[in-house]
DNA sequence: AGACGTACCTGACCGC
DNA sequence: TGCGGTCAGGTACGTC
């Protein structure tokens, strides 16, 4: 899944290539998703225009010009591609959106994904926003910030960086390349770490997420940008995924461990 | 309250 | 070839 960098690719195509348009049709195919889709979706989406669409989190936002927002999550291997002309449908594609020039797919291979529809002044009342966390891409997200968050919190920093409570957008992928730019072990408890590195760890974090979003978006097995174009910010992994290479640094082998069930990567001479 | 494990689902890959 | 086990980008919920 996409992490922050994905979500923000797939809403910067959107916005290219489906803006002010009119839904004619929709076809749920499967709405079993992790959330159901809602009976009404299609109903209420209909005859509505595509006035804008933002992303809080890793959640998109399309904004129509009925005082709905069309709320998507892309969970673990979700995609959400535009077509020219309608495609040939494809194993789990569960949703087949036409507008007027184009047709968007929603794939998702594990269901884990989410796609739900809500009156505009209900928004901050969705329980799933209710407690997102801070926006790392924004100004306001300081090292002075995050230290107040984490500062008596007794997880690890990685599990912490992954918590959407505290800061939104940052997944598995993400958290080891920031706390690896950051020189920061993954295993440190949060309140060992000072004020000065959460500095450092801040500005990685945003550095690694922009770096990510200007490469148009990781890919793994399953994410395929809006259009349909693979990603390639996968080549410029410096830990994750690289069990055994060299460390980018200083050579020495990266290792993997795990984390609350998740896989870290680091290394261990850089980041002791 | 905070922290952790587990469930949700399909598919790829690895060792036997 | 098949079979079982493990792993994969996320989030929600139950339990201590």
């Amino acid at each position: 899944m996409p992490e922050l960098p994905e979500v923000e690719t797939v809403v910067r195509g959107l916005n290219n290539t489906v803006l002010g348009e009119k839904i004619e049709s929709v076809k749920v195919l499967q709405p079993k998703l992790r959330i159901p889709i809602p009976d009404n979706l299609a109903k209420l989406l209909v005859g509505a225009k595509i006035k804008s669409i933002t992303r809080r989190a890793k959640y998109i936002l399309i904004h129509l010009n009925n005082n709905y927002t069309w709320v998507i999550h892309l969970g673990m291997s979700g995609r959400l591609t535009t077509h020219n002309k309608m495609p040939p449908l494809k194993k789990h594609d569960h949703v087949i959106i036409s507008l007027k020039r184009t047709t968007m797919v929603y794939n998702d291979t594990r269901r884990f994904g989410l796609m739900i529809i809500i009156k505009d002044q209900s928004i901050n009342d969705y329980s799933s926003f209710k407690n997102l966390g801070l926006e790392p891409l924004e100004k306001s997200f300081t090292g002075r910030k995050l230290y107040d968050l984490i500062h008596k919190s007794n997880s690890d920093i990685k599990s912490v960086l992954m918590n959407q409570n505290i800061v939104v957008g940052v997944g598995n992928i993400y958290a080891s390349e920031s706390l690896f730019s950051a020189h920061i072990s993954p295993l440190r408890k949060a309140s060992k770490i000072s004020l000065k590195e959460c500095g450092l760890l801040v500005n990685s974090i945003k550095s690694v997420l922009n770096e990510a979003i200007k490469s148009g978006g990781s890919t793994l097995r399953d994410y395929v940008s809006s259009s349909g174009d693979k990603g390639y910010f996968q080549h410029k992994f410096k830990v994750y995924d690289k069990k055994g290479k060299p460390c980018p640094k200083c050579k020495s082998p990266i290792k993997r461990i795990t984390q609350k069930g998740r896989s870290t990567y680091y290394c261990q001479n850089c980041q002791g």
